[in-house]
DNA sequence: TAAATTCTTGCATTATTCTGCACATTTTTT
DNA sequence: AAAAAATGTGCAGAATAATGCAAGAATTTA
């Protein structure tokens, strides 16, 4: 097994099991512990991995540890995280709730990553929060319990005096005909609104949303940049999408 | 279970749970008392834990870490919300932010109060989002990270707006000379404004924060109408508080 | 005040890591 | 193509870290 791809593995096992053992590396991979120990040297000095007396964990289960901050995460909601996390540059983001996904993007963000966020949801806001160097802005407004947002007329007209470079739009359901859609009303305006205060529009799902519908339209196909999700960007679910002429990632 | 993953896991049961035992975490994590006891020390010595005869605490209940004691830390807290809580009738009223008693109040409420609770602080927010009938409304603008909750101009302009019938006020310092002060100039610029938007002003403390100054004026004492602990309302450290005419409760 | 629990400390044991070195493999230079 | 340099790997022994145990001290509870 070569180098790059064991440290490949390593990461892979990380992202999957959120801590590694060398002793079990080792047999794993077929090397001796030092071996192990020097990928994850390596890999640590690169910031890509915790190294601890007896393995590695996660940068995502240090970051719990440090900030004392749980989010229980799925798999593919990782996926879709690190994905995001990679798109995103300095600037001016507005973010819409969208359960865990939104918050697991905390965690993967760089840890030096200057940018403001903007958002109504109370537990991005905490998440981001942890955050050491960016900056969180919460738009006031009456509290949907449900949503765990603020939601109203006046949350909507403080996004509208918003410009953004990015929205990242967590969304309930998407397909071909009807765009993206919700199932409650007052959420719905106050994703509008984000969607039109920003620049550029990345939809962030599981893939289970996907080719799903639901009452109420936020918004076409045409008014989103990227869709995120955790299958492979060319996945036979996602064809559809990119002739649509959505970025897939 | 590598010994980073241990304490993560204690950082987080004192998040959900707010306090941890030495011999259920031994259990639990299957190593010694004395392994949990070093990891306690390590995380104490840290600042990420406060640690206690029997276990550890949340920091967030750093009013009684002299005291050392799992039980009296948590009825005192429990003491003080109920006595809140009997206190609140339906009306607007607003929450200042105020570490775990103001939360624990949201959990002494009647189920039936029909009452608007309206607070910058995240955590707050969050805790009385859960009762079933109160209405919860969020003040916009940029979080404090060490406060969580939301600070500036903004946010202070918004509270000048409303007419509420209470403010609870959570503090960090009383005395009688100097009135409530407090570390953070921002959160005093929100809570004076909380105040003044108030027709009448709870004043919750722990009795450790009683008789204590920190360099920012939030008001004087003529501002408070009631003054609530978890000292029986006789208690000789109250009597100077009685003096100056505030309710003692 | 007595009994029970929990804490601290030092020590022994085990597990893990680090270091220097030898050897093989790959890459670069001549 | 041969020689030289750089890199990757494993091994052995020293150094360090982690853990459990035991006995006495301290604290809490009854």
């Amino acid at each position: 097994m070569l180098k790059k791809e064991r440290q490949a593995y390593i990461i892979h096992q990380l992202d999957v099991h959120n801590k590694v053992l060398s002793s079990n590396l080792s047999g794993v991979m077929q090397v001796s512990e030092d071996t192990v120990r020097r990928d994850l040297q390596e890999l640590s000095d690169e910031g890509k991995v915790i190294k601890v007396h007896g393995g590695a964990l996660s940068r995502s289960f240090n970051f719990l540890y440090e900030k004392g901050n749980v989010v229980y995460a799925q798999q593919g909601k990782k996926i879709i995280a690190g994905k995001v996390a990679g798109m995103i540059s300095p600037g001016m983001i507005v973010l819409t709730s969208g359960g865990t996904t939104i918050q697991e993007i905390a965690m993967a963000l760089p840890t030096d990553l200057h940018a403001t966020f903007i958002t109504g949801s109370l537990p991005a806001a905490l998440a981001y929060m942890q955050h050491p160097t960016v900056e969180v802005i919460v738009i006031g407004d009456r509290v949907s319990k449900h949503a765990k947002l603020t939601v109203g007329g006046d949350a909507v007209s403080r996004i509208g005096g918003i410009r953004a470079d990015l929205c990242i739009l967590g969304i309930n359901a998407i397909d071909r005909e009807h765009g993206v859609t919700d199932n409650d009303w007052e959420v719905v305006q106050v994703k509008k609104a984000m969607i039109k205060a920003a620049r550029k529009v990345i939809c962030v799902s599981i893939s289970e949303k996907i080719d799903s519908c639901q009452p109420f339209q936020i918004c076409g196909l045409q008014e989103i940049d990227t869709l995120v999700t955790e299958l492979d960007p060319l996945d036979d679910k996602l064809s559809g999408y990119r002739d649509e002429g959505l970025e897939i990632i």
